[in-house]
Order: C-alpha cells, then structure tokens, then sequence
DNA sequence: AACCTCAAGTTAATCGATTAAACACATCGG
DNA sequence: CCGATGTGTTTAATCGATTAACTTGAGGTT
C-alpha cells in the first residue's frame, strides 16, 4: 500500500500542493474559485487521499491526541466506563486517546509523561482507578486533568465523585422505606479511603436531620469486600433484638454481596427481613444479586466525559475545588419496610 | 515552557545537528570522538533536551504507537485485563497503545482505520471483548493483529481462548472429585457463542474418554446471566433424586451465582451437597461467592500480551488457524465429592 | 611529492504537510 | 496610460528530526 501524498494530489489536479490543502481544509477557500475546489476534490477522491497526520502535527504543532495516565488499568472493572466516556468526547471532537498505565511506579510515570509530552499531546489527563488524594507526579503540566482523584496541593481541576452527596442519597432511600435503624457496614481504617468518610459523613448527617441519635454500635468496619461484608453483617445480626438493624447501608456492593450471604446463614431474607444497599452499582454484581441490590452509582463515564471535556477545552475546569460528580440510587429489589414488630 | 530543540544543544555543544542526532541516538557513534560525546551529552542535559516524536516519526516513518480498535471497552470487565497485557508488552518495547472504541458501529470503524492510518501507527490490534467470529472491517490492513475473535475469512494472525480445553479442564475436575452426573448449564442458542459450542464440545469429550453417557436431561440452557443460571438449576434440581445432578458445570461465573442462589433456595450447600465449577474467573465475582468459585480462567491478559508481541513482531503469529491459549482452572472451594449416596 | 586512508565531523536533502508572502493577470477609475 | 484594487494561485519557508554524501586535515606509503 503506497501512502498517496499531498503532491499527488496536486499534480492530478494541476495545481500546487498549497491549492490543495487550501481546499482540502477550507481555509481561505473563498479565495479559490469553485471550478479549481471541484477539480481538487476529484482529483484527492481519484487516487484515494489521506491525510498524513504526522506531517500535519509537526507543522501545526498539534496532535489531536490527549493522553491518558492511568494508575491501573486491569484492578477494578471500573477503567472502562471511565475510559470510554473519555473516548467519546475525544472521538466527538476529532481527538485519540493514547493510553500509558503506570502502575503506580513513580518511574514509569516520569518515562510516561516524557513520552507524551515528547509526543507532543494536546492535552493529558491523569486518571486514578479509584477516588484518591494523589501528590500529583513532577512533571505533570499544569493544565493536565485529574480524573477520579484530587490533588494533595490543590490548584489543578479535577473531578471526583460527590460520596457525600451519595451516602445521603442511600439513606434518605431506607430512611423512606421506614426504617430508624440503619447500620453502616464500613470500610477499614487502614484502607484510608477518602470514600469510606465522606459516604459516612453523609449517613451521620441525614441520620441527624431525621432526628435519629446514631447508634455507634451500628458503624462498623471490616475489609471492603464480600468476605468482609458478611463478617460484618454477622456481627451486627448477632446484636440483641432491639438493637440490631433493620437496614444495612454497605460501603460497596462486594460488601453488600457479603450481606445477604449473612442474611441467608441466618434465615433471613431480603428485603422482607433486612433491607440492602450498597455503593458502586458494580456491572455484574449488583444487578445480579438476587434479589437485585438497590445501590449508588459511581459515575465513572460522566467523570470521563466531565475530563476530557475540560482537558479539550470544551468546559472549564475549576481549579480552586474538584468537581463533585453527582451519584445516582439506582432502586431495585434489595429495600422494603422493616419487619412489621419494628413498624410504627 | 519553550520546547527546546536539537539544534539548541548543537549550539551550546559546538557541534552540528548530525552529530547530536548521532550520539544521542548511538548511530555511527564510533565515527564520533568520545569527548565530543561526552560534550554533547553534557549540553543535552544542560538545555533539557527532550526529542520531538512527531519529528522523528515523520522522519523515520515509525511513531512507535500501536493502535487499540475495541469494539467495546465499557461493557465488560474484561477489558481492562486485555488493555493491560498489550499495554504492557508496548511499554517494554517503548511503544505507545492509541485506544479507539468503535461501539461495533460500522461507520466508526472505518473512521478510526481511517484515523489510525493517517496517524502512522506501527500495528495495529483489533479486539473483542468477547469471544466472536467476525467480518473484518474493510480497510484493516494485512497485518492486523486480531484479539479475542477470529476472523471469518481466516487468513489472519489471531489468538482466542482455547474454550474446548476449558471445558474439559472444567469436567475433568469435577470427574476427579468423584462426580458422574455433571450438568452443563449452558447459554442459550440464541446468543450463538462460539465459547457455547466449544465449551460444551470439551464436556462431552471428557464424559466420553470416562465412559459416561451423557444424560441429555443435564444439558440445560438458559440467558447467561445470574438469573438464568438460577432458573436453569432449579430446573435440575427438581429432577427425581437418582436422575440429579451432583455437580454443575456452568457457562460463566453469572450463571454460577445463580446456582449457588438455586442451592440456598433448595436448602443444599455447597460444596456438600453440590458442586460447581464456573467459567471466566470474573474478578470480584468467582472470589467473592461463598464458598469461594472454583472456575476456568480466561487469559485475557495473557492474550492481550501475545496479540502485542505479534503485533510488534517480536512473535510470529500464524495467520492460517488462530493461536489458542490456554484457560487455566482456578481451584477454590465450590468442588467437593458428592454426597455419600451417590459416592462408589 | 603524489597519493591513499582514516578519523571526525559537517552539509544538505528529506519526511509531508501548512501558510505568509509573492506573483500574475484582469478590471477599473481618473 | 498609470496606478490601484482584487482575484486566483504559486513560491518557498517552516515544523524538528535523520542520514547519505561530502569535507577536511592528519598521518602513512611508496
């Protein structure tokens, strides 16, 4: 396959390359007469033209690419909705997305930053696979975008979700089915999770404003996953009658996952006996709980969208405060009244 | 930040542009004298020199990207571990990974071809996130590296999962655990999976080489989704006693959790009085049931490394028949012997 | 002295576009 | 007829590297 250049072009049509790429990219193409534009046209179509971006990017001095540091890929199953909300909008506006994952290794991120930059990017975006306070890496341009993390030193835009908001949200929704008595199955404090205190934030405030003095008995805490989660659920359920929960707010749905194993051991179903909900509206898991787990999204594609946008430009990114990404219930089957003797 | 260029570190050198391209670049560099080396190196650091990749790659032809076509990044969790494993072999050849999500829209694979070409990559990868025979777009050059499909009209370097050796790995575990009534909960038809077919020709081999009649009763089809999977074991478990099945081969880790929902529903635990053996080791799923899933490994990522290793031809791809890699078992604890009546 | 070889560079073309400036030609007013 | 104005197109510089071909001077041979 020989590569067709501008000059092929030119010389089919019978004009100079200049009059081609005039044409070509409408510039100043008012100064061109019709005749010449159709000929040009023709002649590009006839011996089958492509635009040698490379060339173009030298000369203009811009790549249409934006890239995208990434600290892992593989570890959550949420990279893609990120990745592919990133991916739209770059695709909308004519932009690539050339992706480096890091890994967390501070090298790999200094060798990945000289190789976009050395690349030449229009823009670069610096993802984290799960909401974080990072200390950016040196190097990392001041207009970059932060996408799922914020900066320990500020003053760079980014865009995390709003876990507090969302905490909220889950237990406005059990608070509505009626129940006093909600527990929140938290993550460990070594994990260090800027997710775990906001979304508990959020569970002491709306608790408070309903008038409900939180039960401290009812915080408790295991490692964020199933086996942690039905760790937890036990102990909560081993609690004497009048002060076990009705409810269950899970720090994520692998932790809810461990909830109903819980529920199940000790004969209780859900939502019938134990109300569920759970943070992550994790693919493949929430929705096939059975029954289905009511639970918050994190909106991953929406903070990719949200970045890109700022990183082309498109939108204007605060640099004083992250941008808080609303976190949506999603209802399903997991939350009912509380058992009728807990009724009022 | 003004981008400082080569002919800045001739200068501060003393030298001409050839022989800062020479010694950075370690071409010819015996015809240079080690001291002009050495200056040359000196002067480079001193300015910071970083060298333009657009320049170079308009020079050289080659850009060192190798360009991503996924017909689907977000929907499935398996992306990411695909991504990572090419990702990986590019950085450690000092390639960059251009990602472009197609949405399996025709019009949009031609224009990413279309963009991918003009951009110079090097190779180019086109994956599936699952399993699939497909009609190549036109246009993808020759030596396009195909990913998790084959290629309808063959003649194509390709790697797939070896799904036949899968299932038998699958059956043989539960055969060696002592089982002889093994169900196969299987997709159905409608979905036309290549992994369906194949994974249900392992089954039955493997029954055969024991000598066991396959009971066509135990093959039961149903949506590949937790759901179906729950519905399609009810169904086996409300056989006659000497008719059931003591273990069950599932189609995917969904389906497994749906029979693990079966099992509770009727009151059988697992592994005690039935076992099951999935397939896909879906990340935070096959870990997290209770008991832990024992199920077949797809290797997404090592796939995603040799599709990069052929891509970049450190690898010789065969283009006649695709390259099968092996899905190994992940032993957990959802296998056990059957229960005693059944036992030898 | 004439010629050759070798070491250590340099010169200049090139990759394929973009674009400011120049140019050629026509038209028109005075 | 001169200059101004306008129109349509070309010329040539430029982006920042790579590299084949050439230069220059020193040293060696006969």
């Amino acid at each position: 396959m020989v590569r067709v250049r501008m000059s092929d072009v030119a010389a089919r049509a019978g004009v100079s390359t200049a009059t081609v790429s005039m044409v070509l990219n409408g510039v100043n193409s008012t100064r061109i007469s019709p005749q010449t534009q159709q000929r040009v046209r023709e002649a590009a179509e006839a011996v089958g033209y492509k635009p040698n971006s490379v060339a173009r990017s030298l000369r203009t001095q811009q790549t249409r690419m934006v890239g995208l540091i990434s600290d892992t890929i593989a570890s959550t199953p949420f990279a893609g909705r990120m990745l592919a909300g990133a991916n739209d909008v770059a695709r909308e506006q004519g932009h690539l997305v050339v992706l480096v994952d890091t890994e967390r290794d501070v090298e790999a991120e200094r060798q990945a930053l000289q190789a976009l930059s050395g690349q030449q990017v229009d823009a670069i975006i610096y993802a984290c696979m799960w909401h974080r306070v990072v200390e950016v890496p040196e190097g990392l341009p001041g207009d970059a975008v932060l996408l799922d993390c914020a900066p320990a030193s500020g003053g760079r835009a980014a865009v995390v979700p709003d876990e507090r908001a969302g905490g909220m949200a889950a237990v406005r929704e059990l608070l509505a089915a009626g129940h006093r008595r909600i527990a929140f199955l938290d993550a460990e404090k070594r994990f260090d999770l800027v997710a775990s205190r906001l979304r508990y934030e959020g569970y002491l405030e709306v608790l408070a404003d309903a008038g409900i003095e939180p039960d401290p008995a009812l915080h408790v805490r295991a490692e964020p996953v199933a086996g942690g989660g039905r760790e937890a659920a036990l102990r909560l359920l081993e609690l004497p009658e009048q002060r076990r929960p009705t409810a269950m707010f899970c720090f994520n749905d692998r932790m809810a996952m461990g909830a109903y194993a819980a529920a199940h051991h000790c004969g209780l179903s859900i939502p019938g006996d134990l109300s569920v909900v759970g943070y992550d509206d994790q693919q493949l898991i929430a929705a096939d709980l059975d029954p289905p787990l009511t639970t918050v999204a994190l909106p991953h594609y929406e903070m990719g969208r949200w970045a890109m946008e700022v990183a082309l430009g498109l939108l204007k990114g605060d640099p004083a405060v992250p941008h808080l990404m609303p976190c949506p219930i999603i209802r399903r089957a997991s939350v009912g009244p509380p058992p009728a003797q807990f009724g009022d």
